[in-house]
DNA sequence: CGGGCGATTGACTTTCGTCAACGCGTGTGG
DNA sequence: CCACACGCGTTGACGAAAGTCAATCGCCCG
């Protein structure tokens, strides 16, 4: 997270698994910054229609969608007890009129949610359900590892239908998958544990054809 | 397009039909406002993925995610001879600091930006190939009125291939639903001329089932 | 200890991708 | 000025990937 962005944490709050932290059509009013915990974040469209759209880690910062329209359009819902470092807007403004730096790291978060997002969307048009999977691992795997935690051995907080709407397929399929990966001994998965065994076989076949 | 911005555009640039206005990778300078013409942006991945990520018209905002990593992450091509408004990012960023209403344009700008690209994870994620291509051209139709123009008939811009890439299937399927959509007589489409028939049918099809 | 959510697995169906042939227009060079 | 080539689009036949529907299982949590 950037660190900059610490100052301003007037207060933490806390929210516990299965609670929102804010919900789309709420009035936007702070950034939070994930200090402790785990998040996903879902839309729905006017049709009904919904979807994961993220899940965040200690480090990230939720609510940037806010911004636009003055109101929340993503639902963020914690997975586990969490704890995250509000940031009232108005003071984000304020300070960052002050510090060039705060701003460079505003405009960076921003931009970087932007360049997030492309990257998944490649992901949902370009890329069949395995390759999609063994992306989604490898990236968990990637961000524990830059948290100091291990990115071989780590427990998935969200559910099979989450992990399956975030990246454009049913819950069968993703259960399919990971029992493929693990009867080729790419993976072992108990229920939520996940132990990457071969990151390299689990590379080739995030890989194109 | 904001009308702060405006204030920013040190310099118009023309970019010939099939030009880029900047490519993947290209140092950072400025943002881009659409005065006229037609862009599509692309992404390319490492691993030779390359994707459609959007169409851009007049009023919109072009280069946002370079911010945040100092170069363009995408590649943004003219579909059409256009005029794009060059806003230097360091002067945006002095101004913005010394006026709260282009500040908050800007952010607001980041923002949309990130809600936009959620529309399009949904569309990715969630719907069938069909419900796509409907929502797709609502969209366009959308776009054209609030420019103006006739929100029925009007160019496309991009090839079949374009259109496949951005709504994630193939050139062929695209095809395919064309015609369809024409034997139902929902749009009469001639080449990239299209013209919208019946609305109406075009949103229920967009729905859900 | 029991209830219920989440996960797995199977059988079948549907959608869409792939491969391939062909058609239409347009611009260019002989 | 015509012919042809090339990019773009259409259409068809086929197959593969993933969705749907459904039954069953296994953990937790209460």
């Amino acid at each position: 997270m950037p660190s900059t962005f610490e100052k301003l944490a007037s207060t933490l709050r806390h929210v516990r698994s299965g609670g929102p932290l804010f919900s789309s059509g709420d009035p936007f009013g702070s950034l939070y910054g994930v200090h402790g915990g785990f998040f996903k974040t879902s839309t729905v469209d006017g049709d009904g229609r919904w979807q994961v759209t993220g899940f965040f880690m200690a480090g990230d910062l939720l609510g940037l969608d806010g911004i636009g329209s003055g109101r929340y359009q993503l639902t963020a819902t914690a997975l586990e007890d969490s704890v995250v470092a509000v940031m009232p807007y108005p003071l984000v403004e304020t300070l960052s009129r002050e510090s060039p730096d705060l701003q460079r790291e505003l405009h960076a978060a921003l931009s970087r949610e932007i360049a997030r997002e492309h990257g998944v969307m490649l992901l949902l048009g370009s890329m069949h359900a395995e390759q999609r999977l063994a992306t989604f691992l490898l990236n968990l795997s990637l961000r524990f590892r830059r948290r100091g935690y291990s990115p071989s051995d780590f427990q998935l907080r969200m559910t099979r239908a989450d992990i399956g709407s975030y990246l454009g397929m049913t819950l069968e399929t993703v259960s399919r998958l990971f029992s493929r990966l693990q009867h080729e001994g790419i993976v072992e998965i108990r229920q939520r544990h996940v132990r990457l065994i071969d990151a390299d076989r689990l590379r080739a076949i995030s890989e194109p054809a």
